[in-house]
DNA sequence: TGTATTCATCGACGCACGTCGATGAATACA
DNA sequence: TGTATTCATCGACGTGCGTCGATGAATACA
């Protein structure tokens, strides 16, 4: 049985996929096949640029998108190893879940479980 | 370039997935290996009993989960098919994309893209 | 130095969502 | 027939989320 902490970690993954224009925004970076800035995203997804760079915010804490900025240019781009390892609801859901993103850099280590 | 209506699909089977709850409840039923009632869900989870049934709604209509009525009881069980299938985040935004769910049965088939 | 460009952040708005307790329908059982 | 059990649904509540326009900081360029 996991716990709570656990299914709060996994939820937080799929809930950044779970928007719409998230969605788009992840399938520009990946078929660009190149950073991308955040003034064209603007251009191809018909949504303000507040709203963009909102949602670039959210994709980019879980990991899923790297930045580098430039000037006044922001260059966007997918994080590869995240959806080469992502897991499938399978694995989380029947029990083999990597409690860490195996794409997530590890820095700053997570608490760990089971020290209380 | 996929479009925002396919977008709003996929987002939708990832927002199932996207809250912790929903999540306990899907490793519960996998794990179990077995139809549960909704009373059992409900002890096992410390979430109430009407609650538990919102989520369970939730995820029937996504196919997730599927349900048997018998009396007075409903015994939940795990869509194996989806999770066989459940397509990986890569293949999803990067373009070869089921936009209609491998576990879905076809009994209404879905509008159909570029028809107009 | 002044102007333009790019983008993150802020505040606001409305809607969706997770949760709860209460209710009632359907069935089981005495 | 009356009581208990199981569960879906309803209404309510607070919170979170997606979106927008405005603002301002940082840089580029004349």
């Amino acid at each position: 049985m996991i716990d709570r902490e656990d299914a709060d970690t996994w939820a937080s993954w799929y809930k950044a996929l779970g928007d719409p224009t998230r969605i788009l925004i992840l399938n520009l970076l990946a078929t660009a096949q190149r950073p991308v800035t955040v003034n064209e995203i603007v251009e191809s997804l018909d949504v303000g640029q507040s709203t963009i760079s909102h949602h670039l915010k959210i994709l980019g804490e879980v990991r899923f998108v790297l930045v580098e900025r430039e000037g006044t240019s922001s260059w966007w781009r997918i994080n590869d190893r995240c959806f080469e390892c992502f897991p499938t609801a399978g694995e989380l859901i029947m029990g083999r879940l990597p409690t860490v993103a195996p794409w997530v850099k590890s820095t700053r280590p997570r608490k760990r479980k089971g020290t209380t």
